[in-house]
DNA sequence: CGGGTCACG
DNA sequence: ACGTACGTGACCCGG
């Protein structure tokens, strides 16, 4: 039996819009409403089995039941922007598919199924309707059978109604249902009803009369009431409102149902275009396609022949461009996979006379003769063959990361996505759980994974790099980005030097303390429980022991530090479990959290990470070396196990207020400019200027006020969030931050064009060219505008920063290299380098250290640098 | 695996 | 009216 599905497009492209997140492709476009319509009839198609589909939409013009009573339109809310662009998108994606879409001037979509409906059943379908709109109801019979999707608690389900369920549910037949319509009316149709009729009256009335024409034939007998006189006053409106529900069934469509068949869906046509929409959870149903036309192949060879080998390491000489990837598993090397010609990977496999030290080898007399090299992850080829930054090797992986630094990986099937537009398998689909080990050699698909990771960098280098070229970031890659890939690497390879027994020693001292308080609380509480569960904490204060409760999180009770410490004189408890929190946070994080890290050699040697931060900042795991406590005294102790090796001392230098001097750059304000060159204290002036005051009148609160100002400044300024963080009122925030731009006129300006460019061009710029995408400032949602905006202001700032500081920290890394040095740098911490310093070499590294650091960039301010030595972190700094 | 919390710049 | 400060990562809980 042939089987007709019909789509209610604008209520279902409704409905999706509302169901999805914010989505969209990486050029800013909005999709979420696509994508979701498509997964709601993929679904609906699949458990219907459909033969036929329609899709009906309105047609923007006229509609015609509204055309005659245009007084009940109008308060309709306008479609959002972000849907309206996604209605063409839609139609497109449709007709790729080869899914019929019907519209006709002067007809709804609901009057267009309405007809087809019954079309159908005449012609013998089993006609399935699928819309969001209840009102749809009224074509359900005994065989129409209507579907409307709804989102409970994330997930989609779907309600069916034939005939008897509508009755079930509403007491009155589908026919019947109009009549129900026409009387309670319905606010988003524009349709009035009756006054004083909603659905329960409605409901009664028709039970009881079974028509509207029955309850009008019999009124007369209806004794004197309210909604009596409402009936008969309104009786006109009330017809006519049904008139406005009642779904045409006869409408003058031109198609051929026969026509309407569900065919091929999945084609090169729809596959290009789910591709240009981002779609990659659409992608697998392109099977066919995928093998035949879009998948990238390639040959594996396995090289494990010594004369083989040789033959490839001269042909590598002559090759254009040589990708190339060491093979590793767990920290050792199994082989390496190599690409000179695009299309055939050659995995060397380290065994009988090829060793791993000719490779590398046989790698550098390419680099050093000059071959075009490139790499997924140049940093990750470093313990395997000694390179340096002299040696140009492109690296992908960090290339792609300055086109556009908000993706969460790039990967070789990233890299192929974007920049070959071609789907490859990814590691997750060839290798899954398998371990990856000498058998490797002989699975085809770990083999192929394999050979993607030369095959992809190898095709991918000359677009990444014309790409680099035509953003300007080219310069911005190797200058600051690739000698960065050398100075990380260096800072892990060095790792620092860890206390263990003094870590121990200090994390007894926590555990004992936690052990005292832990019981204190449960004997003040009146009962044990899990003090690390928010939920039984908030139960335990606000219910139980009836606390006042601030702020409410989504899931129950906050009892964040704010919330407690407000509260913290209201009962003895609130005092300890702040203590339990802060004692548990050093334990568990970063006493037992850092111990894991100490390796055999008494180091850790966390990774630093190009290619995660929006901005252009490190960042640090495994353990984060850039988060050690350092605010609180008891959390700073931790600082004490750090330590240098016997003869060396620590070397710390930072930055100071490197953000608002860049600031002052950036904007050219004249006040900021020459309170920075007259070595003011910034804080100070800001707090003279917004109170009013003489700068020897500046109080602490004062200035710690101004403090937040500027820091506020620089986050891209919010009254509601200067009020918060001062716990202050919005409109006092409000005055300080108007005091502060009255002050610094400039300042206000630079912000005020950053947003302007951001939003223009879709991204923010650094002082050196990076970019930062930030697709939120073209949403119509206030909240996420307003983010962007904020994110606008703050990342030239932010990124300016860590550009200069990347600078500083490769001159000081190479210095102490270039003069054969026996100090070592360990840590940076955004602001901050932390040198592990040769007792005979200090003088020299302190110059080093604070020179590169001051002429990292020439501002219009001095780059101020502190700098402390000590025999451990803590006294460093 | 997402949310709450908290450590850093 | 909307309901926030910018950028990170780790740990814990609970579904």
């Amino acid at each position: 039996m042939n089987k007709l599905l019909l789509v209610d497009g604008n209520s279902i492209l409704n409905r999706a819009f509302y169901g999805l997140p914010e989505l969209t492709t990486k050029d800013g476009r909005h999709t979420n409403a696509v994508l979701g319509f498509l997964n709601i009839i993929l679904k609906v198609i699949d458990e219907e089995e459909a033969t036929h589909l329609c899709v009906a939409f309105d047609v923007k013009k006229k509609n015609f039941r509204h055309e005659m009573y245009k007084e009940y339109k109008g308060t309709r809310k306008p479609m959002p922007e972000e849907l309206r662009e996604q209605l063409p998108l839609m139609k497109d994606v449709l007709k790729a598919m080869n899914i019929t879409i019907v519209e006709k001037e002067g007809y709804e979509a609901d009057d267009i199924l309405g007809t087809l409906s019954r079309m159908g059943q005449a012609q013998g379908y089993k006609v399935t309707v699928l819309s969001g709109d209840r009102d749809l109801l009224q074509l359900a019979t005994e065989d129409i059978l209507i579907r409307i999707p709804k989102t409970k608690s994330g997930k989609t389900i779907i309600e069916n109604y034939y005939a008897n369920d509508v009755e079930a549910l509403y007491g009155v037949d589908p026919i019947t249902f109009i009549d129900m319509k026409g009387l309670m009316g319905d606010t988003s149709d524009n349709i009035p009803g009756v006054p004083g009729v909603g659905e329960k009256t409605a409901q009664k009335l028709l039970v009881e009369y079974g028509s509207l024409d029955g309850i009008y034939d019999a009124i007369d007998n209806m004794k004197q009431s309210k909604l009596k006189d409402n009936l008969c006053e309104f009786k006109e409106l009330a017809y006519l409102s049904k008139q406005l529900a009642t779904i045409k069934l006869d409408c003058d469509v031109d198609i051929e149902l026969k026509d309407s068949v569900y065919e091929n869906p999945f084609n090169f046509s729809s596959f290009t275009i789910f591709k240009d929409l981002e779609f990659k959870s659409l992608m697998n149903r392109f099977k066919a396609v995928d093998e035949t036309n879009d998948k990238m192949t390639i040959n594996v060879v396995i090289v494990e022949d010594f004369d083989v080998y040789n033959d490839l390491m001269k042909r590598a000489k002559k090759a254009p461009v040589i990708g190339f990837s060491y093979i590793e598993e767990g920290g050792s090397v199994v082989g390496a996979s190599i690409c000179l010609d695009k299309e055939n990977a050659y995995v060397v496999r380290f065994i009988n006379f090829i060793s791993e030290d000719m490779f590398a080898n046989d790698l550098l007399s390419l680099c050093k003769a000059g071959n075009a090299l490139c790499c997924l992850d140049v940093k990750a080829q470093l313990p395997y063959v000694e390179l340096c930054e002299d040696y140009n090797i492109f690296d992908c992986g960090v290339a792609a990361y300055l086109l556009n630094p908000l993706k969460d990986k790039y990967d070789y099937d990233d890299i192929a996505d974007t920049f070959l537009e071609i789907s490859v398998e990814g590691k997750k689909e060839l290798v899954g759980k398998k371990h990856i080990d000498e058998s490797a050699f002989e699975d085809e698909d770990i083999l192929k994974y394999f050979g993607y990771l030369s095959v992809v960098p190898a095709m991918a280098m000359d677009n990444i790099k014309d790409r680099l070229i035509a953003s300007e970031m080219y310069k911005l890659y190797t200058d600051i980005e690739y000698p960065c890939v050398f100075s990380l690497y260096d800072m892990e390879r060095n790792g620092i030097r860890v206390d263990s027994k003094g870590l121990k020693v200090y994390g007894d001292r926590l555990k004992d303390r936690i052990a005292d308080i832990t019981k204190e609380i449960y004997e003040l509480c009146g009962c044990e429980f899990n003090i690390n569960s928010t939920r039984q904490l908030g139960e335990i204060l606000f219910e139980k022991m009836g606390l006042k409760s601030g702020k409410k999180t989504k899931t129950g009770y906050s009892t964040s530090v704010e919330v407690l410490e407000k509260i913290s004189g209201e009962h003895p408890v609130i005092p300890l479990i702040l203590e339990y929190r802060q004692l548990t946070k050093l334990n568990s994080t970063y006493v037992e959290g850092l111990s894991v890290f100490i390796g055999d050699d008494g180091r850790i040697h966390g990774k630093f990470n190009q290619t995660v931060t929006a901005t252009g900042r490190i960042s640090s795991t495994e353990p984060n070396l850039q988060n050690i406590p350092t605010r609180l005294p008891l959390g700073r102790e931790i600082r004490k196990v750090f330590v240098p090796e016997n003869g060396y001392t620590f070397l710390d230098a930072d930055y100071s207020q490197i953000e608002l001097r860049v600031l002052a750059h950036l904007s050219g304000d004249a006040t900021l400019i020459d309170a920075y060159n007259k070595d003011s204290d910034i804080h100070s002036i800001t707090a003279s200027e917004v109170f009013d005051v003489p700068i020897s009148e500046v109080d602490d609160l004062m200035r710690r006020k101004a403090k937040a100002v500027n820091f506020g400044i620089v986050y891209g300024i919010s009254s509601f969030g200067l009020g918060q963080d001062l716990d202050i009122s919005r409109k006092e925030a409000e005055g300080y931050i108007q005091k502060y731009f009255s002050t610094y006129g400039k300042v206000k300006e630079f912000l005020d064009k950053t947003v302007e460019d951001a939003k223009k061009n879709g991204h923010s710029l650094t002082m050196f060219n990076r970019r930062r995408p930030i697709p939120e400032l073209g949403s119509s949602n206030f909240m996420t505008r307003s983010f962007g905006e904020r994110a606008a202001m703050n990342s030239p700032v932010q990124g300016t920063a860590a550009d200069i500081i990347k600078i500083a920290m490769i001159r000081v890394n190479s210095e102490l290299k270039s003069r054969g040095l026996k100090s070592r740098l360990v840590l940076q911490i955004h602001d901050e380098l932390l040198v592990e310093t040769h007792l005979d070499e200090v003088d020299e590294v302190k110059e080093i250290m604070v020179s590169n650091m001051m002429e990292a960039a020439s501002l219009a301010v001095p780059l101020i640098v502190d700098i402390h030595s000590g025999n451990s972190w803590y006294e460093a700094k």
